[in-house]
DNA sequence: GTCGCTAGATGATATTAATTCTCAAGTGAG
DNA sequence: CTCACTTGAGAATTAATATCATCTAGCGAC
């Protein structure tokens, strides 16, 4: 897909997610800026699940004078539009990720690494039915060690916060 | 359980689970104080997931001169003992639980409240097989929307921090 | 039992880190 | 051109941790 053609040759995949982006925001009367066009852009490429510490740390080389604050209200923002989902972990600080499809983390509990994975079978997992409360859906997480904390037989436990980058 | 007996006329459920602790405490060479004793006390009566601000707050009308710093020095270490578990919750603030065998949290996404769950049917789903990646627990939780929240129409999203009390 | 000793716990306070607030100035989109 | 909305700069707030002098739980000695 994204083939380029004689006459877009600039046009690549980020291209296209901005304009899609673009069409997404003016359909819903939301006001695209530089400012946000970039942060959507960051976390759509970056499927680290950045912080917003980290997001700022990136753009602010690429749009100089951007401020903090903007970044925060952005995130925000976008995750009240259901743009972006915030992902919370026990101890850790706020970080965000632009795949608002259903998908599961993966989150290694002595490094901190988080990533997305899709886990079909889970998925399909019906959803309880619980007595005076209106489950609209599952969030699950699946913890344990990756490939290489697995390996460092280090049995540190990640103690405090896990301020990833 | 938890028979009253004719010489313990005091002994109640309360002064079980506290000498079941003291014991355990004795037993990891882990040392008994007042704060300690209150702090997991409060945590194993109070089932609503209270913040660390939360605790102090009320911990400090029972022991005067009580610090935070003691407050949030416990409860990191309680969980490093895996006395109790920290719940991840909305807006990032640490929140606890003294429970910490197998179950499940119900988040109300409107008012952040945040109950323990038992669902038989989630605590038997198969820990998935992941390549590369050592899944040791599935951390679930059920996001929706409780009675109170549900019947009040508002369609108020929650934004910004959920701050518990 | 009680007496002291000492590693470890606490209280008070300062400090750091993450996030939000305020407001004047700037700008996207009609 | 206009104006409601967005931004930048920096102050303010909040959550959590660090520091350090003081205190004490738990242990052995008596």
């Amino acid at each position: 897909m994204s083939r380029k053609t004689t006459t877009t040759r600039r046009r690549d995949e980020v291209t296209d997610w901005c304009s899609e982006f673009e069409r997404l925001c003016r359909s819903r009367r939301i006001r695209v800026t530089p400012q946000r066009l970039a942060v959507y852009r960051m976390l759509a490429e970056d499927l680290s699940h950045p912080t917003a510490e980290s997001v700022y740390e990136r753009l602010s080389k690429q749009l100089p004078g951007l401020s903090q604050a903007t970044i925060y209200r952005t995130l925000q923002f976008f995750e009240s539009e259901n743009l972006i989902r915030r992902v919370s972990s026990p101890g850790a600080i706020g970080r965000f990720d632009a795949n608002v499809g259903p998908h599961q983390h993966l989150l290694c509990r002595a490094c901190g690494r988080l990533e997305d994975i899709s886990v079909p079978e889970l998925h399909k997992a019906r959803i309880p039915h619980v007595e005076g409360f209106k489950v609209e859906e599952l969030d699950i997480r699946l913890v344990g060690l990756c490939g290489s904390c697995s390996r460092s037989k280090s049995s540190i436990k990640r103690r405090g916060k896990t301020r990833a980058k």
